[in-house]
DNA sequence: ATCCTGATTTTTTTT
DNA sequence: AAATCAGGAT
């Protein structure tokens, strides 16, 4: 062989089973790669990559690869430049949001924005779409903004714009979504903003609109692969088609047919682990890429080298509930293993216990707090958790939930930085204009920004000269302007042409020339003193961005970009001895040798919503993701009693219980509850008895999880309530503002005016 | 303009 | 149970 990398092929096609090889070595033309869980694909793509260059298929700059999270993009760049022994520099790695940004930036003229338009999250648009509907009369009561908000966002992932949207209403309801669309679309476009949706849909409009643009991609990308290739909407099909070619035998009206282009388009996807169809995801996608691409090659990959075959046997039995689906049979090479944990407990307290009891066990025994996670359903599920791994100590992180970027202190830093670089973006000014207080309330607000919208200015200009906004008071005037001339000082940080101020140091200015540190040091909270922490981090974030970036003007924006498209997931660490907790659907992509997945009943897991919605189906790839993330040990858990929105609620073993075949587990239910408590588990080791005698802590509720912590003979459990005076032997006098769950108070001492977070249990407090 | 309180609503999942 | 929201009091 002539070529000089022949050594480093070899080494690179080591180790591949048949399919992976097939995979891997396969050249030009569309290729279809159905790859179970667990089935190495991601080793396939990275080495696929790796096999392109060393072939010299293509350059680094010429590969074009798409992940689902950021995570999983620095991941496979990683692992990408170990293989190749070099960076990857010029490479397309990352998801499909970021490669449009990335698109966008470079041409966003073309469409009548600037390279500095803001990028809204849900939180803006729901906010935008909610103004939307109440200038246009409509009740938001009747209409939740969410709920139209779905709809648009469902309308643009099939590239549907407003008035083709208009052209198809068959209700009331969907004519007010129109409308709301069209003003919606107009006030995005003129704030020079775009939402997650638009990322899409407006780079598959310029790359239709602008054959040269088209070109330039479709020429310079000369092999595109996709991860998760089942999760892809309508969109992003058609933009992976716009760049690579061929398409659809049966093209939507107004569709080219099929387009030109290399179709070197290499898929991954599993079709049963598509979870998102509740945002637009299209299984039919992989269902189709033959029909699309009949010439396609095939790979399956069905060896699992994660599981054991107990496990592997329990995701094969319950995915073969569902109708259709491209047959696959997932085998381990691993052995039986051991049975599946299948625990019914008596509530959602008891559940909490058994799994944090079960995780100090299997750690006790040697276990490492990073090869253990917990999934559930809903969000809202691991606040009790968390609650009882704080009490036993141990070690853990969330993935999800109230994300870093979505605290209100982040958000409003970032809204400033997003007026300074972009003076068009209403809903940050809206955001930030009066954070901290200045006086300029929701009725000022609005003349500024209606003044804005009837003269044709942007925000900043109107801002600028508050003389002008007719009705406006002359205190909001005068705090205006005030506020203006802080935002000017600021802005001259980076239009200094000499010398643009780096991110870091821009953050700090701002967060010190607002007051808004000032405001939030005034406050002498411990949350707000959270928040100064939270936004020191923020800052910290800036500073690690400088130092890869030379400071400058689109540093900035590039910045912005970077925070608005970042995702929770992106934040997960591997190496800290953690317990990892998060949803169902943040666990796709991940492995770990013990999983627990709590919740299991009927309208929690499959969740009612999602029943009523006769999406079952996707419910139940959901707990196949969920079932295939376990490496060796899996524990299924349920509660007879839940409490769900206040309310107590009977729990019924989810169905899917019922689908794992019962040969493969280990069922033990909690003895029946006893008066004053329940706790025996039969077959099991006693549980500690559940001490509800003891009266605890005030309404904030079942603080039932006090075993296990040790009391100090001498410091009598009391209940502390709101209001009542304390005394501390160091702090003084003070009185109790909150008593929050785990056993800890607040108090507001009156010597400082200081608020501390006090165990109540540890504190020597006196109260009177 | 801001703060407080009571009523209402929410919890599916996320780039 | 918690969070958001509207309306009313200050």
């Amino acid at each position: 062989m002539e070529n000089p990398h022949a050594e480093h092929l070899q080494e690179l096609l080591e180790g591949l089973n048949e399919p992976q090889r097939e995979a891997v070595t396969h050249g030009e033309g569309p290729l279809l790669i159905l790859a179970g869980a667990g089935s190495g694909k991601t080793r396939v793509l990275t080495h696929r990559i790796a096999f392109l260059v060393f072939t010299d298929q293509a350059q680094a700059g010429e590969i074009l690869a798409i992940t689902f999270t950021n995570k999983a993009a620095q991941e496979m760049r990683g692992r990408v430049e170990h293989l190749l022994g070099h960076g990857t520099r010029g490479m397309w790695l990352m998801t499909f949001h970021a490669a449009c940004a990335r698109m966008l930036r470079a041409d966003a003229e073309r469409l009548g924005y600037t390279r500095q338009f803001t990028i809204y999250d849900q939180a803006d648009a729901r906010r935008l779409t909610k103004r939307c509907i109440e200038d246009l009369g409509v009740d938001p009561k009747r209409y939740t903004p969410p709920a139209i908000l779905g709809q648009i966002s469902a309308a643009k992932n099939r590239l549907r714009d407003a008035a083709a949207y208009r052209q198809q209403v068959g209700s009331y309801f969907e004519q007010t979504v129109a409308d709301v669309y069209e003003r919606y679309e107009r006030d995005l476009h003129r704030m020079n903003a775009m939402d997650f949706d638009d990322l899409l849909f407006r780079t598959v409009t310029m790359l239709e609109l602008f054959e040269e643009v088209r070109e330039r991609y479709a020429q310079s990308f000369r092999h595109v692969l996709v991860d998760e290739y089942q999760d892809t909407n309508h969109a992003q099909y058609r933009f992976l088609q716009l760049l690579v070619g061929g398409g659809r035998k049966a093209p939507a009206k107004g569709e080219r047919t099929s387009l030109p282009g290399h179709r070197n388009l290499a898929v991954v996807g599993d079709d049963s682990q598509s979870i998102y169809g509740f945002r637009g995801a299209d299984v039919r996608n992989i269902l189709d890429f033959q029909e699309d691409f009949p010439d396609a090659r095939v790979v399956k990959l069905e060896q699992n080298y994660r599981s054991t075959q107990t496990i592997l046997s329990a995701a094969n039995a319950v995915i073969a509930n569902n109708r259709g689906g491209i047959a696959k049979r997932l085998w381990s090479a691993l052995g039986e293993g051991e049975p599946i944990k299948v625990r019914e407990l008596e509530d959602e307290y008891s559940e909490a216990r058994f799994v944090v009891g079960e995780i100090e066990r299997l750690v006790d025994e040697g276990a490492s707090r990073a090869e253990i996670a917990v999934f559930y359903r809903t969000n809202a599920m691991s606040r009790l958790l968390e609650d009882t791994l704080v009490r036993r100590e141990i070690a853990y992180q969330v993935i999800g939930g109230t994300k870093f970027y979505e605290r209100a202190e982040i958000k409003d830093a970032i809204a400033y930085l997003s007026l300074l670089a972009n003076p068009n973006d209403v809903v940050s000014f809206m955001r930030v204009v009066n954070s901290p207080r200045r006086g300029i309330g929701q009725t000022s607000v609005g003349k500024v920004v209606g003044h804005a919208g009837t003269m044709g200015l942007s925000i900043w200009e109107a801002a600028e000269r508050p003389a002008e906004v007719p009705g406006l008071g002359t205190a909001a005037q005068k705090a205006l302007a005030r506020f203006m001339d802080t935002m000017h000082e600021l802005r001259g940080r980076i239009e200094d042409q000499d010398q643009p101020s780096p991110v870091g140091d821009l953050l700090e200015a701002v967060l010190a020339q607002t007051g808004y540190v000032e405001a939030l040091e005034a406050e002498r909270t411990i949350e707000a003193q959270g928040r100064v922490e939270n936004l020191e981090q923020l800052v910290q974030v800036g500073n690690e961005f400088d130092a890869g970036n030379e400071p400058s003007r689109e540093a900035l924006d590039a910045f912005l970009q970077q925070i608005a498209l970042m995702a929770d997931a992106d934040s997960r660490r591997d190496e800290e001895s953690l317990v990892t907790l998060m949803t169902l659907h943040n666990a796709k992509g991940l492995e770990y040798p013990i999983v627990f997945v709590a919740g299991c009943e009927e309208g929690v897991f499959p969740h009612a919503r999602a029943l009523d919605e006769g999406a079952l189906e996707e419910e139940r790839r959901l707990f196949y993701v969920g079932v295939t993330r376990a490496m060796r040990s899996l524990y299924l858990t349920y509660a007879r009693r839940r409490t769900i929105f206040g309310a107590q609620t009977a729990g019924l073993a989810s169905r899917f219980l019922d689908e794992v075949p019962a040969e493969l587990t280990e069922f033990e239910e909690q003895a029946a509850p006893r008066w004053g408590g329940a706790g025996a588990v039969s077959g099991g080791r006693a549980r500690r008895r559940r001490e509800e005698d003891l009266d605890i802590d005030d309404g904030a509720g079942h603080d039932d999880a006090w075993d296990g912590v040790d009391v100090p003979a001498s410091a009598p459990i009391r209940a502390f309530r709101r209001g009542q005076d304390v005394t501390h032997p160091a702090f003084g006098e003070g009185v109790v503002t909150a008593v929050e769950p785990g056993g800890i108070i607040v108090v507001r001492f009156a010597e400082d005016g200081s608020e501390r977070k006090l165990m109540s249990e540890y504190a020597q407090m006196s109260g009177h």
